[in-house]
Formats: C-alpha cells, structure tokens, sequence
DNA sequence: GTCTATAAATGGATAGAC
DNA sequence: GTCTATCCATTTATAGAC
C-alpha cells in the first residue's frame, strides 16, 4: 500500500470526486421528485429510496433537508447564469431583449418547482444561504448587464422587465400549465416595454 | 321543554349559527397562522390551540385540513368579490383602470399567504372544489367586466394585465416585503398598457 | 460510506366516552 | 360538541455497528 504524501493526495482526490458525484445524483433525484410531486411533496426518504440508498446516509452528503433545498437553490441559479452565458447579445437591441424575455419566461415555465424554489418564497423555515445567495446576485446582476446593454436602462425599468416576465412565466404556470396561453404574450409584452420606452438619443 | 315544529326549528336555528360562528373562528385563526408562518408552516393542532379546543374537535367543522384549504380558498376570492364590489368605477377610464390595478396589487401584497393559496399552487395534493373554483372565476369575470368596460378589451390584454400586477406584486412580497420598490412602478405600468406615453413629471 | 435501529417529534385522522 | 386516547403514518435526524 502507498504511503507517499503524493499517492495519498491521489486517494482524496478520487474519494472527494466520487463524493460530489454522489451529492450530484442525490441532488438530481430531488429534483426529479420536486417536479413530479412539487418542491414540497417528497421527504428525504424518498430521495434515498431513489438514489438508491438509506436516509441517514444522505447525512453524509448533506447536514439537513434545508441543506439539500439550499444546494438545490444555488444549482438553480448555476442553471439560470448557464443559461445567461449561453443566450447570444448579438443583434438589434429589440432582439435581444426578445431573446432575454423568453429566456426569463422559458426558464420559470419548464420547470415550476424551480420557479417556486428561486422566485417565491414557499418553504417555511428556508432561507438560502448567504453563498447561494450571492449566487442569485451575480445571477440578477448578469441579466440587468444585458438588459442595460439593450436599452432597458434604469432600475425601475429592470424592475418593471422582471416582474412582467415571471409574471407572464407564473401565470402559465398557475392558469395553463402545458398550454401557451401566457406564453403567446411575451413578444407582444416586449414590444410595450420598447416602445413606451424613451430611447437614448 | 318545548317539543313543538316552531321551537324545534329555532333551536336548529341557533345551533346551526352557533356553528358556522365557530367555524368562522376557526377560519381566521388558521388565517392567522398561515399570514403568520407562511400558508403551509402550521398544523391542525396549532388551530385548535389557538381556538381553545383539541385537534379532534375541528371535525366537526372541517372534514379535512384540506377542506379547511378550500374554505379559506374560498374565502379568499371571496374578499376579493367584495374588493372589487366596494371600489368605484366612475370617472375616465385612466382613473378606473388605476384604482383596478392597486386593487389586485395591494390585495395580494397586504397577504402574501392568500396570494399564494389563491394565486400561485404551491400546497401539494390540494385542489379547490368545484364550488370555490366556481367563485374564482365569479371574481374573475368580475375583474374583466371592468377592465373591459374602461378599455382593456381583448382577452389577451386582460391576460396581459393580470400577469403584469400579480407579477408586480409577487416581486413585492418576495423581493422587498415591507417595502415599496414594486409599488411605486403600479401608475407606471397602467400607463404603458392604455398606449399613452408615461405620465411627465 | 452505508447500514440498522431508533430517537423524538409531528402530523392527520378516527373511536368512543361524556 | 368536545373531550381523551390512540392509531398510524411519516419525518427529520442521530448513534453506533460493520
């Protein structure tokens, strides 16, 4: 057996990487659970009996049900800055904010327990911690960058543009799941914000 | 003791008042606890302490805490019925259309847990019956009749309206509880949805 | 790291005495 | 109508063997 400082950084390595694998399967499955029976219909019993193991084992991996919504929360954000990244700036201004709007709006609307767990507060007794929550930070600020970029400038315009899209995203939700009732609107909403808007120049 | 129809009746009478007194109570105390906890944060025991009986006793008035659910759905869309019969709909349009839209957001804000139990669905396994389901489209048809008759005529438009204020709103209470940063955008909002460039300084 | 066993509390709901 | 007693299920979480 190896006993060289080296050999058995190795070990760690490999033990923390088949840990956060696991952590990332458990994770997973609550995910999976939260949008089959909603983010607050399924116990840890059920993650495990998934994951394929006991409850007191997902201890190992996280200290407590909070925990786990706490890790879920920052994934979502993790999903959210992806998806940001991945969304191209390029184009007429009007495009792009398209393109941000139905961004927002997608977002919230395929997948409803995300929604509730990043954009509401249903959870008694969860607060997401101060790590994850600068997560939402940096995830609001990166969205505000392209808005500004477009021309949808102030904070109170930022403002109006989030509330109209998780507003348009929670009515489908709420009022016609699976159907696109809200989401045929999201254009048309738009092209209010950009032409009540007073340009630049 | 008095055995005649008429005596018989009277006291059926006062017993049947007596009980729906009691369930009223049971009613705002579990209002209480959901404004105070969060919609899903208390229990039936927590009710029954609070009224001055034991659990079991609340079968009486409620077949389920799921039917007791539906009582406060109910009740909900109820106040909002009387919310929207108390506000006036004189003046012009601009006016009538103002006072709708801080209706639905001072509604919703002032109780965020009625928000959630009527708006959003968020508690899982509860669905409202038939008949508080039927009152929510009451208060609903209410609200369009009067958005209509002051110019939001289009279903879409009324889609529209309702995603934006309940949106605005939800930003409320999620993102600044206690305060107004989305309160003051209300006005604003109005004028961008009756196609008039927003109001001057 | 995973298990069994179990704590310890909580929850909704029912039976039956009074 | 209200109670006690209790069922029965569930849940989060911990202790300790392997």
């Amino acid at each position: 057996m190896s006993t060289t400082p080296v050999a058995r950084d190795r070990r760690t390595e490999r033990r923390t990487e088949r840990h956060l694998r696991t952590r990332g399967r458990i994770l997973e499955v609550a995910w999976a659970l939260a949008r089959d029976r909603g983010l607050a219909g399924w116990s840890l019993r059920d993650v495990a009996v998934q994951v394929g193991m006991r409850a007191p084992s997902l201890y190992v991996y996280f200290d407590s049900k909070n925990a786990l919504f706490d890790a879920m929360f920052a994934d979502g954000y993790r999903a959210l800055l992806d998806r940001i990244e991945d969304t191209s700036t390029d184009g007429h201004p009007m495009q792009v904010l398209r393109r941000a709007a139905h961004l927002a709006f997608d977002f919230s609307v395929e997948d409803p327990a995300r929604h509730q767990l990043l954009f509401l507060r249903t959870i008694p007794g969860f607060t997401p911690s101060a790590e994850s929550y600068a997560l939402a930070q940096t995830a609001t600020a990166r969205l505000t960058a392209v808005l500004r970029a477009a021309g949808v400038g102030s904070p109170a315009q930022v403002d109006l543009w989030t509330a109209l899209f998780t507003g348009l995203a929670s009515q489908q939700i709420s009022n016609d799941p699976g159907g696109d009732r809200w989401d045929r609107l999201v254009d048309g909403a738009v092209d209010l914000l950009i032409e009540r808007q007073p340009s630049a120049p």
